[in-house]
DNA sequence: TTCCTTAAGGTTTTT
DNA sequence: CCTTAAGGAA
């Protein structure tokens, strides 16, 4: 029981609070994890059994790690909990409920690029133009509605969503959805978004099965809650209708995908369904730095919509945050790698202790040639993943179609690869007799002679032969030997093997690894399923973070902050902060997506635990141009006095030093006044402030009008104390704050 | 049907 | 800058 005294009073009782509904808001770092952990190895000891509990949880890597240090506590039988994303746990789920909704149990799963596909090919049967519904859009659209369960059918019976698509000169999308579905369900595929949408169909129209799963699951965890969409939120209510046993977790302030449906109203629906409910608010932080958690807090505070909470720390006061200011993006990856070299040397890190935040994967590349050039080691979460290769979706959508020949998709890519002789007029011809005999495609290719007699024909005929030979060799083989046989004797490793470039020896490679992962999936004895489907289903639904490690565990980390959630690191750096870039330029538009914004740069800010580096450049190659770029207002609006501004500018020797500058306090905000927007004179233009002096009037376009306190020079970091009118004392940061001085 | 050249357009973030 | 779509010739 020792473990209940390594917790703090508002963690211990969220972990003792084992029954009945309860939401446990938990701050950056305060030490959520420990309460889950420590929840569900409570529960266990109480006697309850693992199979009875669910625990969800935001990528398969954060419930590995949970699992294991469950384990710790109550040994070996936290193996048999259920644990997972929801996407994992559900499809699980659905594999063997699927039947009842008209499904197969070897249902395939949809990726984005399937589903584009699909919608790609509807459009085109249907005539309509893709620059006007263009496939992304479309897709967002579809998965908005079923994330608020709105099917096919009720988007089309809904006169307000009717009336908004024909405002908006798109009134076939519903019409397209509703081909969409149509053709998912022939095709015996879900997308993501069906995982959840279906398991709402099947707990709604089955309630034997809603009564097996309710019997099931005792209890039920949520973490990261804040990012649950409405779908999800009725999974878990309706698992949970029964016994009441609901804890979830989570923090407003970290609520980054919005835009993939989550919804922070479940938040608030959850204390209206649950009046009954206990609330757990964990505020301290055992994790950074008070510098770090004051800037954070500094950020948040400027969102409006937010949950009261106080996040506080008792840890050291720590680093000053440095601030880098580049030349370009290459220049910032320099910088960047350089200070990262320095901090290591000087402060006995690790590579490990680092890591790299932006905001798109495509800021990775400068960093990636920086570090290379320095010999360090680094690794790329996220991107283009190893299972979206071209090569690898090749072979994969082989096994797919073996697994499951009303696979579409599947078959679309690879009847003519590698080539044989079949092009889209033909492919075109099967679909559209799959379509009037209202038949699968594979009954169609199979008696291929009646539809396509000639030389095409033929050709399919033997694709058809080969797939039927594939399907019983993984029958009769292990998986790994059934993928290695349609590897070699589909063509692909042939032909991939005779491109001599760089990149085809790594497709060749890659397509190897893609077999060794194979073999120790069913080497690996941990497993109880080791069929081919098995494996097939778990690597669609693996996230960017679950990709395993490597044996070199040593590099430095280059990620996207969506990435980051829920990790920690020694020293991050956030880089990239410019406007149009972060916050996003496609952001800006509404209050509530630049709040987004701002919760992403608080998460990114609050990884850290001893060290926070901020970088921007002024100018950065974007579609091949090079454009200027402004610091972010994320630098301007956030409390400075803990900013030291880092001597790293271009041209300057690699060894730079760093500026010894004192921090000044800042008081705290004038309280009690209303912060009004401040809307700058009409020929607002920043003025040139390298001799700016104590006493003069100032215009800030945000704080409006003001007088200089105290000015602070150190080299080139130059700060000033000015008096607000509206806003109080604020120490802005020369370099970056646009102000315009008023003479007279 | 395939392969080559050229043009256009695209970067948020992810299960 | 990159990748993908489209158009034309063999």
């Amino acid at each position: 029981m020792n473990y209940l005294d390594s917790l703090n009073e508002p963690q211990r009782e969220a972990v003792l609070n084992t029954e009945g509904p309860s939401m446990i808001i938990a701050g950056a770092g305060s030490g959520k994890t420990r309460v889950l952990t420590y929840r569900i190895a409570r529960l266990m000891e109480n006697g309850v059994d693992p199979f009875n509990i669910l625990s969800l949880t935001f990528t398969n890597k954060a419930a590995k790690e949970m699992r294991n240090r469950i384990e710790k506590v109550v040994g070996s039988e936290a193996r048999n909990l259920w644990m997972g994303t929801f996407h994992s746990v559900f499809a699980r789920i659905l594999r063997s409920e699927a039947p009842l909704l008209g499904f197969p149990n070897n249902f395939t799963i949809y990726d984005t690029e399937d589903s584009k596909s699909l919608i790609k090919q509807i459009l085109k049967e249907l005539y309509l133009d893709d620059k006007i519904y263009k496939p992304s859009t479309v897709l967002g659209k579809i998965s908005g509605a079923k994330n608020r369960l709105i099917s096919a059918a009720d988007y089309l019976n809904n006169p307000i969503i009717q009336a908004d698509d024909q405002a908006a000169l798109r009134p076939e999308l519903g019409n397209i959805y509703k081909v969409y579905q149509d053709r998912c369900f022939k095709a015996g595929a879900m997308d993501f978004d069906d995982l959840l949408f279906n398991t709402n169909l099947l707990f709604k129209t089955h309630t034997d099965a809603l009564n097996k799963y309710q019997n099931i699951f005792h209890y039920v965890l949520v973490d990261e809650f804040q990012d649950t969409n409405l779908s999800q939120y009725y999974i878990i209510r309706k698992l949970a209708a029964k016994n009441r046993n609901i804890s979830v977790v989570g923090d407003d302030a970290q609520s980054i995908y919005a835009f993939r449906g989550a919804d922070i109203q479940n938040i608030l629906n959850f204390e209206k369904d649950y009046p009954e409910l206990k609330v757990f608010k964990l505020e301290q932080n055992y994790r950074s730095t008070q510098v770090i958690v004051n800037t954070a807090n500094s950020v948040i505070s400027k969102n409006k919509a937010q949950l009261k909470k106080n996040v506080w720390t008792e840890n050291e006061e720590g680093n000053l945050i440095e601030v880098i200011r580049a030349a370009s993006d290459n220049d910032e990856g320099n910088l960047v790698a350089t200070s990262i070299f320095e901090e290591k040397m000087q402060n006995h890190l690790r590579n490990s202790d680092f890591v790299i935040l932006y905001r798109t994967n495509s800021q990775s590349r400068s960093m990636e040639e920086a570090l290379r050039r320095r010999n360090i080691k680094y690794k790329v979460i996220g991107g283009l993943s190893f299972y979206q290769r071209k090569e690898i979706k090749d072979l994969i959508a082989y096994l797919r179609y073996c697994i499951n020949s009303n696979d579409e998709e599947a078959l679309r890519r690879i009847i003519n690869y590698p080539k044989r002789g079949i092009g889209d007029t033909s492919l075109a011809k099967l679909i559209v007799a799959a379509n009037d005999h209202g038949t699968s495609l594979w009954e169609i290719i199979t008696n291929v002679k009646s539809f396509l007699p000639g030389r095409a024909g033929l050709a399919i005929e033997g694709f058809v032969a080969q797939i039927k030979a594939f399907k019983l060799a993984i029958e009769s083989k292990d998986a790994f030997e059934a993928a290695s046989q349609v590897a070699k004797e589909s063509g692909i490793l042939k032909e991939l093997y005779e491109d001599k470039t760089i990149e085809g020896l790594s497709r060749y490679e890659n397509v190897q690894e893609l077999l060794n992962a194979i073999k120790e999936f069913v080497d690996n004895p941990e497993a109880e399923d080791k069929s081919l489907g098995a494996f097939l289903q778990e690597v669609s639904l693996l996230t960017d973070i679950d990709n395993k490690d490597d044996n070199d565990n040593d590099k430095v980390t280059l990620m996207t902050i969506h990435s980051a959630k829920g990790l920690e690191f020694k020293n991050v750096y956030v880089v990239g902060l410019e406007e149009d870039l972060f916050p996003s330029q496609m952001m800006l538009s509404s209050r509530a997506d630049l709040e987004e914004e701002r919760r992403l740069f608080y998460v990114a800010i609050t990884r850290a635990e001893k060290k926070v580096t901020f970088s921007y450049a002024t100018t950065r190659y974007r579609f091949g141009k090079l454009k200027s770029c402004e610091a972010s207002r994320f630098l301007t609006e956030m409390d400075q006095s803990y900013f030291r501004i880092s001597r790293r500018y271009v041209g300057e020797p690699v060894a730079a030093q760093t500026v010894n500058v004192t921090k000044i306090k800042v008081p705290s905000p004038v309280q009690g006044r209303p912060k009004v927007n401040y809307i700058p004179s009409p020929d607002f233009k920043p003025s040139d402030t390298s001799n700016l002096s104590e006493g003069m009037k100032v215009e800030h376009p945000k704080f409006g009008f003001g007088t200089v306190k105290a000015m602070e020079v150190a080299g080139t970091d130059r700060k000033a104390k000015i008096h607000f009118e509206n806003h109080g004392e604020k120490i802005l940061i020369l370099s970056f704050a646009k102000l315009k001085i008023h003479h007279g």
